[in-house]
DNA sequence: GGTGTGACAATGG
DNA sequence: GCCATTGCCACAC
């Protein structure tokens, strides 16, 4: 047996590689889809840990809680996230999603929290 | 094993 | 209502 999982990235891992394209979703979302509402800071480092995880993580599609493209300075580059974004068909100006609401997909479809 | 960090989130002034 | 600060949790060095 293998343990629960390597690490609570994978579990993020798992939870961002299950976005659907055209969708985004907030770091405390996938936190609190992995169990840690509170690690939501650790979602970010997650992605950028993705890179080592050896399996590609559409971390374009995550955001933080105002739905603004904080991450995308740690991609390829800085207009590589919002590009993706827009390639998916989401709208984003100012490096920011509109729509977000309606963009937003709850990693959680129903929580019993 | 301890310290620092980190792409957030929530609260306070 | 906006700006600043703290809290948080798990990983890397």
């Amino acid at each position: 047996m293998k343990k629960h999982d390597d690490g609570f990235f994978e579990r993020v891992y798992a939870a961002v590689r299950k976005i659907p394209p055209g969708r985004v979703t907030t770091y405390g979302a996938i936190a609190r889809c992995v169990g840690s509402p509170q690690a939501s800071r650790m979602v970010g480092w997650a992605m950028n840990n993705s890179h080592t995880c050896g399996e590609y993580v559409p971390a374009h599609r995550v955001v933080n809680r105002n739905g603004m493209l904080t991450g995308k300075h740690h991609f390829d580059g800085p207009e590589v996230m919002a590009s993706l974004l827009r390639n998916e068909g989401v709208r984003v100006e100012d490096d920011r999603v509109l729509d977000f609401q309606e963009k937003f997909w709850n990693p959680v479809p129903d929580t019993d929290l």
